[in-house]
DNA sequence: TAAAAACTGTAACCTAAGTTACAATTTGGT
DNA sequence: ACCAAATTGTAACTTAGGTTACAGTTTTTA
């Protein structure tokens, strides 16, 4: 596959045809770098000189806490812009850092050629506006989950997302309580602590991996909003 | 004054000239409203229709948790936009109440007269691309502050920033107890608390809103980052 | 300048979540 | 199918911060 046909799944160039994105990048400069499993991509703190956009793979992007443990913001699939708004404005560094998945691909546009990409097109420019105004609705957002829930919350919150995309009243759990508690930025025992009891108070049954909503008002009302 | 006059000291028409500016404001609609001392500007949720930029005043950012207690996300002073990033991208609520501090005078955009401004001028769109970048990187640091950080760790990183700005080891607070609780998204007396201990640390000494810091390095150890 | 209002200091008590530890269960590899 | 590793359940105990209450202090306003 080459590389304007990734492109061409990625929200940057939506509307552009593939042999439109292959111009395009001919008239800039740019490297591709491969990444293996558990490989830092970029660490937070770094300056932000490039663009970055996973063409393959998917990554994390993890805050330290002071204690080096770690909190996860988002899982990122590719083809997916990284740290997008963090290349222009007064900070320019990695307000995360970016650790792979699984092997990754990842296209390095410095930040010249980015500038020249977004004024050379209208419609990757709009995508850019969009993309970055999105990036902080999503902080926004994760204020919120991060600082006003408490556990259950966070839970009822997770479950309740879960819950829309499936058909079913269960929901089938692919993290572990170890990774959803790194998600909820809480402890583990903690986080069992809330399930079990969601499981006492009847609002939940849980199967191994399945879970299954009782009482769907109840999980609702846990929901700080 | 004119419109004019106040939009050339926003970071969104910097690099023009008052006439330029006046040229351009002739092209789209837009409106100016008042707003008294502790009225709602817009309220967490609505839809954002259009772009605001305060002229004159001051105004607040509130989010309000479960209980209806508010935390202030910052305080805004003319002339700044409001809520730059949340006009585009997908989720396109304001992320906070926002709220009069003192008479403030706002003026209204619609999105659509807003987006021609952007094309119709190459130097606005960078300005407003960097703004709403910063507004991201903005977020990003409050979640590190709000989420990682403890009380002292927050008083701290606070007494380090004013410290900054002053020539001499003192701070002159100029707001109450009760309002840094707010922006800290803590309890007054719990805030009240890990002031004392800094007192009885001799990290800190306070003399009415006068306060001295004694110890910067044991200060600077309890920012948590 | 006296009374009212706002602000600060502090204490007792409560609660959510962290920490540590370990047993029970599930999963995956050979 | 068996063993090791990972995951989950749970309990005891600690801790940071919330809640409530009230006294002392400073600032505002009549």
């Amino acid at each position: 596959m080459t590389t304007a046909a990734y492109l061409s799944q990625c929200i940057l160039f939506k509307g552009l045809k593939e042999h439109e994105i292959e111009l395009l990048l001919n008239q800039i400069h740019y490297q591709e770098k491969s990444f293996k499993r558990e490989s830092l991509i970029a660490q937070s703190g770094d300056e932000t000189t490039a663009q970055l956009i996973l063409l393959s793979g998917s990554v994390r992007g993890e805050m330290m806490d002071f204690n080096g443990k770690a909190i996860k913001i988002e899982d990122i699939k590719a083809v997916r812009m990284l740290a997008p708004a963090f290349l222009f404005g007064k900070q320019n560094h990695y307000p995360v850092s970016i650790i792979a998945n699984e092997e990754s691909r990842v296209l390095h546009i410095p930040k010249n050629d980015f500038l020249k990409l977004l004024g050379s097109n209208e419609l990757i420019l709009r995508n850019y506006l969009d993309n970055i105004s999105s990036r902080a609705q999503f902080l926004s957002e994760k204020i919120k989950f991060l600082f006003f829930q408490d556990i259950k919350g966070k839970l009822a919150h997770y479950y309740m997302t879960k819950l829309r995309e499936s058909s079913s009243q269960t929901i089938r759990m692919e993290s572990s309580q170890e990774q959803l508690a790194v998600l909820f930025g809480v402890s583990r025992p903690a986080l069992a602590r809330s399930i079990k009891e969601l499981r006492e108070d009847k609002i939940i049954e849980t199967h191994g991996k399945e879970i299954r909503i009782l009482n769907v008002q109840a999980l609702k009302a846990l929901v700080r909003e």
